[in-house]
DNA sequence: TCATATTCCATAGTTTCCCATTGCCAGCCC
DNA sequence: GGGCTGGCAATGGGAAACTATGGAATATGA
C-alpha cells in the first residue's frame, strides 16, 4: 500500500456558514487511516495554527499520556488532559468534503475568510494564510508558494 | 470504529430550576459507552469542579483507585474512596437533554448561572467557567477559548 | 393547601443536509 | 495541435432538522 502521508498544500475559503473544503488529497489519507468521515481538529503546540488528525488519534494520544503520567495524581497531569482534549474536536466531513469550523476554532487559528492545509506527513496543519507567510525562518520556499496562491486568489 | 472519546467544549446555562443541557455531543460519547440516558456526576479529586462521565466508568475507577491504593491500610486509602463514590451522583437526562443539577453538586461546583462542559478524554468536566479561567498553569490556549465563550454569552 | 419538583410543550437560533453552479484539468477525437 | 467533452473539486444558497432554552401544566410531598 501507498504509505499515507499528508503531503502537499491548500489554499480554500471558508464562507459565511463557516464551511470549509477539506483539500480532496487529505480526504483521501483521512479515509485510509481510518474509515470514518471524520477528523480531529485542535490547536497546534507551538504555533497560532490548528492540527488536523483522523479519528484514530484520540485513542492513541490518550494511551501515550497515561503512559507518560502513570502513577502522578498531580494537577500538572490533569491540566496536560485538559489542554489535549478540551480544546480539541471531532468535526464530520459532510457529502461535498466539507466540515464546519467552529467559532472557537476560528478564534483559535485567527482566520479570516482563507484557510490553508499544510502537509505535515503524520498530520496535517490549517493556518491563516496571512500568518503563515509572516513567520519567521520558514523557508522562503515554502512562503512563495502560499504567496502565489494568495495572489492566484486575487490580492488581500 | 470511531474512537469514543470526549472531545470539546461547551458552555451553557443553569437556569432557575437547576436545568443544565448537556451538550449534544456528549450525549451522543455517552449514549455509545453506556446505552442508558444517565450519567454519573462526581466531584473532581484535585480541583473545585465535578466531573462526568458514562455509568460504566465507575467500575474502571474503583479499579484504578485499588491499584493505586494496593497494600494502604491506611485511612487516607478510606477517605478516598469515600470521597469518589459517596458523594457522586447518578443523574438521568430527560427528553431535552437536560440534566438537574441538585443543590449540592451546585455547591461543590461552585456554580452560579454558567456551566463549562470539557472534555478530558475518558470523562469530561463540568466547571463554574470563572474559575476555569482562573486556574494557573493551565494553557493558555484552553483558557482563551473560554473567555471567548464567556463573552459571546454577554459579559459577566 | 401550598410549595417544590417534574414532565410536557413551544420557540428561536443554529446547524446540517441537499441540490445547483462554477471552474479546472484530463483525455479524447477530429 | 486545437477544441470539445466528461468528470471531479470547490463553492453558493435554500430548506429541513436539531440544539439549547424558556414557560406552562401536571405531579409530588410536606
Amino acid at each position: 500500500m501507498t504509505d499515507e502521508s499528508f503531503l502537499g498544500n491548500a489554499l480554500n475559503g471558508i464562507d459565511a456558514k463557516g464551511r470549509l473544503s477539506v483539500p480532496a488529497a487529505f480526504r483521501e489519507v483521512l479515509a485510509a487511516r481510518s474509515d470514518d468521515r471524520t477528523l480531529i481538529l485542535a490547536p497546534a503546540e507551538r504555533a497560532d495554527c490548528l492540527v488536523g488528525y483522523d479519528s484514530s488519534y484520540p485513542a492513541k494520544v490518550r494511551a501515550e499520556l497515561e503512559a507518560r503520567f502513570a502513577g502522578d495524581y498531580s494537577g500538572a497531569r490533569d491540566d496536560h488532559f485538559r489542554a489535549t482534549f478540551g480544546a480539541a474536536e471531532r468535526v464530520p466531513i459532510d457529502e461535498n468534503g466539507r466540515i464546519i469550523v467552529s467559532s472557537a476554532m476560528k478564534g483559535t487559528g485567527e482566520f479570516d475568510r482563507l484557510a490553508l492545509f499544510w502537509g505535515m506527513g503524520d498530520y496535517f496543519e490549517v493556518w491563516n494564510p496571512l500568518h503563515f507567510v509572516e513567520r519567521p525562518n520558514l523557508d522562503p520556499r515554502a512562503i512563495r508558494i502560499v504567496q502565489r496562491l494568495l495572489d492566484a486568489r486575487g490580492t488581500a
